[in-house]
DNA sequence: ATTCTCACA
DNA sequence: TGTGAGTA
C-alpha cells in the first residue's frame, strides 16, 4: 500500500509527458480542462504529472483513437469509480459487461443524448455494438 | 529555454 | 486542435 503514493507522486513536467504519451501539449491541457487528469502544480503554477497521470493519458489517447469523445471517456472513468465503490454487483465494467447489458446501457445513452443536452460516448462506435 | 493562459486572419 | 501573443 505504498506503491500508490509513489504512482501519484508529482514527477514530470509537460515536456516529458508530451514525449511519453505522444500527445501535444494542447491536448494534454485540454484533457485536464475536461477533468480527465488532475496534475498538481508547482509554486510557479507549472503542471507536474504523476505516473498515474501519464498512464491515464495513455488510456485517453487509446480511447480517442478508437473514436470515443471526451464525455465518453469521462463516462468510462466515472464507471470505474462506481466500481471501486460498490464491488458487489457481478458485472459492471465495459469489458465484462455482457453484450446484452452493453446494448441496454448504450440504448439509455442514445435516448438521453437525444432528448437532453450533450453527453454520450457515441461517435461512430455505435455500429460496433448494434450489429 | 519552458510553460501558462487566452484567443482566433 | 493548431498556433501565436505576452508572461512568469
Amino acid at each position: 500500500m505504498n506503491d500508490q503514493i509513489r504512482r501519484n507522486m508529482p514527477l514530470f513536467p509537460i515536456s516529458i509527458v508530451k514525449k511519453l504519451t505522444e500527445l501535444s501539449a494542447r491536448q494534454i491541457r485540454y484533457y485536464e480542462e475536461n477533468g480527465l487528469v488532475h496534475p498538481s502544480r508547482t509554486e510557479g503554477n507549472q503542471r507536474q504529472f504523476s505516473f498515474n497521470d501519464v498512464d491515464k493519458l495513455l488510456e485517453i489517447k487509446s480511447l480517442i483513437e478508437r473514436g470515443v469523445n471526451i464525455s465518453g471517456i469521462r463516462e468510462i472513468f466515472d464507471l470505474r469509480v462506481e466500481q471501486e465503490q460498490k464491488p458487489a454487483p457481478a458485472l459492471r465494467n465495459t469489458e465484462s459487461m455482457s453484450d446484452k447489458e452493453l446494448r441496454r446501457h448504450l440504448q439509455k445513452e442514445v435516448m438521453m443524448a437525444g432528448s437532453q443536452g450533450r453527453s454520450s460516448m457515441i461517435q461512430g462506435q455505435l455500429s460496433r455494438f448494434f450489429h
